[in-house]
DNA sequence: AGCACGCCGACT
DNA sequence: GTCGGCGTGCTC
């Protein structure tokens, strides 16, 4: 009987096509193979395959690919990830299947080079040193040999072309050589030398029979509502009865195999490691990597993208000998490939990786750390819409591998499942070395007003000035980038808004532009006003950091000044530049937005002003307190990693705001509680959930029109909230107009088939127009 | 995602 | 008259 292979193909569809399966050819489900599709050949991969009586007028698949095939733990996910996203299965296959383009192909070739032995025509003193350097005759990459001599590049690329030194081509770097679980030990306090203690313990299986954690499957959901894998596991069962239930027997045996275990009971836990800032959560995680390396499984290390440092690479490489493979969405090409490779092959043990990395086709991953749980950088927030936080507790459920969460401020969802029990929980309380928290006081704005037109209170003035007298280094922390952000017409009023989204345009005083920090658009700042003529009566309200900047200069004109945001000029390459400078302390007074409080140590810092606390706790996001909060705890936190302890000063106008509050007396628990309450009172998440209809398209009437008449359209439930386009805000996002329509129900309303019926009862989609589903948007713009 | 088909505007 | 813009629909 002839066979027919269900293939899924990696496009906006929903379901697998039917091909024949020409004789000669055996397919297993998870075959990568390539197939005919209208005119074009494209790659799927086998989904399912049967006996199929009727010789079919089906076309062939054409040949099966030779890379690794989709193991059933990974085919579960991508089921997994589209049914609960409500996308088609195609597109969430194409996260676990990105094959490199034709196209950028080629990895970028290094060029190594080493003496030639014939002088350098003319010998500067540069051009010696890199010579010095060379002379023992080894191979080097160009920009090391450049950075071991501390020169530049040009003066290597110099001495290629006189003759000096030769180039040849470098094999290619190697992706990831074995870390050693055992090159370092890194002196642990006793506090992480007891978590590391409890974490390996609730790895492994052999619990105490009454110590086990409850199964939960996802992290934003509520209790009860999560779809269970028991229930995908039946839905599974139903479309693919044997192939399915083969791929998951040897997938169990296999876990048998390599972790000489088998304890069929032990349900692999998601933990919380919840430890303050400085308290070492890393190097408690690394140990439990360590334990997963030397039992012989993958580690997955999720990072925000932001925080994917050279910094952290060379920290793990103190602990493991080596750096770890890294994965992020600008690794491209063959290096790509060979990286999914050796991780389907086993032979890759551990990746650092951002979001992306969920879907790398691991042979036996045995943990997933996601540092930072609580960082939005995990939401993607187009194409397929995916919390990587959750998607790694998924996983880590399917392959019965427990996932580590670690934060300084978990997200709510993870308190309240830490605290219900659905995850474990460990916490490092203080931090590192004994070394205390910053001292945070407020300056309440009401009483210590700054002086008029100028925005910095004079008590942080004068801990400026006490900080940088004795050598530190302050920190002026300000989540706003540009001059101002809002810009007014003194004679008319007119403020400037974006043509395109429901925003004020910012000012650039650097790039004398005004920008939308929404969709990019950008105008010269005029010299009249546009809408009433009159000159030079443009005013800006309010700060941002070039304002700050320009205040600090003329407070402190002889101390070196360094502003850090997202735009600065000269791009990223010049922004870790930056950072570094900061951190080797040559810099006096930082002025920047939220990336100084990512990622990076300063370890001479030792003062932190926060111009303005309140900034986004009035933005009706229903995430605002729980960001704030996260924000300015991490900000503060920055302050004192050294010898010297640290100080901050909150500039407020609300110093009883609960967020404000809780984080002048320290006392995280407080701040915690207080929002799980106001949560659960108001039904939102964890305890009741948000979605959002993602109305778009290319024309602005058309996407306002479209929007309007959905949410005219919806007939909500009981218990369930839809916010209209009047609140929702437009934006203009990759050259389309998109409305957010937000949707907030209550813990029992089955979230996903009431979205799909309003969507199907809708209008008729004209025009075009696409409306997305974002099950748990992280914010509304 | 590609690619064709088809419908309207502006140009050698 | 066509060239070409993009909106629409289809691919087992």
């Amino acid at each position: 009987m002839p066979s027919v292979a269900e293939i899924l193909i990696p496009l906006a569809l929903d379901s697998a096509y039917s091909y024949a399966v020409p004789a000669g050819l055996t397919l297993a489900v998870g075959d990568v193979v390539q197939i005919p599709l209208g005119p074009r050949e494209t790659v799927g991969v086998v989904w399912g395959v049967r006996q199929s009586p009727g010789g079919s007028n089906l076309r062939p698949v054409t040949g099966r690919l030779d890379v690794p095939p989709l193991a059933g733990p990974l085919r579960e996910l991508v089921d997994w990830l589209a049914r609960y996203t409500l996308a088609p299965k195609g597109s969430a296959l194409a996260m676990a299947l990105r094959l490199p383009d034709e196209a950028a192909q080629g990895e970028t070739v290094r060029i190594g080079v080493r003496a030639s032995g014939r002088p350098p025509a003319r010998p500067t003193a540069a051009r010696l040193k890199v010579l010095g350097v060379a002379a023992d005759g080894a191979l080097r990459g160009k920009s090391a040999l450049a950075k071991e001599a501390g020169v530049s590049l040009s003066v290597v690329d110099g001495l290629i072309d006189d003759g000096a030194l030769e180039a040849t081509a470098l094999a290619p770097e190697p992706v990831a050589l074995p870390p050693d679980p055992d090159h370092a030990r890194v002196p642990l306090s006793e506090a992480q030398a007891d978590a590391v203690r409890d974490l390996i313990a609730m790895m492994n299986p052999a619990p105490p029979p009454d110590d086990r954690p409850e199964p939960c499957l996802l992290n934003g959901a509520g209790q009860g509502e999560a779809p269970g894998l028991s229930a995908e596991g039946a839905h599974l069962a139903e479309t693919h009865p044997i192939q399915e239930r083969q791929a998951v027997a040897a997938a169990e045996t296999h876990h048998k195999l390599t972790t000489g275990v088998g304890d069929e009971t032990f349900r692999a836990p998601t933990i919380l490691l919840e430890g303050v800032t400085g308290s070492g959560k890393t190097e408690v995680y690394f140990e439990a990597v360590a334990d997963c390396v030397r039992r012989g499984r993958q580690a997955l290390i999720l990072m925000p993208e932001i925080a994917l440092t050279a910094q952290f690479l060379d920290r793990f490489a103190e602990r493991f000998g080596v750096r770890p493979a890294t994965w992020h969405s600008g690794i491209g090409g063959k290096r790509r490939e060979r990286i999914r490779a050796g991780v389907a092959l086993g032979e890759i043990a551990v990746v650092v990786g951002a979001r992306s990395a969920l879907f790398l086709p691991f042979a036996h991953l045995g943990i997933v750390v996601v540092d930072e749980e609580h960082e939005a950088a995990y939401k993607q927030e187009d194409g397929v819409h995916y919390h990587a936080r959750d998607m790694a507790v998924v996983r880590g459920r399917i392959e019965n591998c427990p996932v580590v969460l670690a934060s300084a401020t978990p997200s709510i969802e993870t308190r309240v499942n830490a605290e219900r029990g659905r995850y474990r929980h460990i916490v490092l309380p203080e931090r590192f070395g004994g070394r205390r928290l910053p001292d945070i006081t407020a300056l309440d704005m009401r009483s210590d007003k700054p002086e008029r037109g100028s925005f910095i209170a004079p008590a942080l003035v004068a801990a400026v000035r006490e900080t940088v007298a004795a050598g530190d280094q302050a920190l002026l922390f300000l989540n706003r980038r540009g001059y101002a952000p809002l810009t007014l017409c003194r004679a008319c009023g007119h403020r400037y808004q974006c043509r395109n989204c429901s925003t004020w345009l910012v000012e650039h005083r650097f790039r004398k532009a005004l920008v939308c920090h929404q969709c990019g658009y950008a105008e010269r700042r005029p010299e009249a006003c546009t809408e009433c003529g009159t000159f030079d009566n443009l005013t800006p309200c309010g700060p941002g950091v070039e304002r700050i900047a320009e205040e600090v200069t003329a407070l402190f004109p002889d101390k070196r000044v360094i502003v850090l945001s997202s735009d600065f000029p000269g791009g990223a390459e010049r922004l870790r530049a930056e950072l570094q400078t900061v951190a080797e302390g040559g810099c006096d007074i930082v002025i920047g937005t939220q990336l100084v409080a990512k990622g990076h140590n300063f370890p001479h810092l030792t003062l932190v002003g926060v111009l303005d606390a309140d900034i986004g706790l009035t933005s009706g996001d229903p995430r605002a307190a729980e960001r704030t909060f996260q924000l300015l705890q991490q900000v503060t936190g920055r302050a004192g990693r050294g010898e010297k302890p640290g100080r901050a000063l909150l500039q407020t106008f609300q110093p009883d705001h609960p967020v404000i509050a809780a984080l002048l007396s320290g006392d995280a628990e407080r701040f915690y509680e207080e929002e799980i309450a106001a949560r659960e009172a108001a039904g939102l998440p964890p305890f009741g959930r948000l979605a959002a209809l993602i109305v778009s398209a290319a024309d602005r009437a058309v996407a306002e029109a479209h929007g309007q008449a959905l949410a005219r359209a919806a007939e909500p439930p009981e218990g369930v909230m839809v916010l209209g386009p009047a609140e929702a805000p437009l934006a203009l996002v990759r050259g389309r107009y998109r409305f957010r329509l937000l949707v907030k129900t209550e813990r029992s309303v089955d979230l996903q088939s009431y979205l799909r019926d309003w969507i199907a009862r809708g209008p008729k989609v004209r025009g075009n127009v696409k409306v997305a589903i974002d099950v748990d948007p992280q914010s509304f713009l």
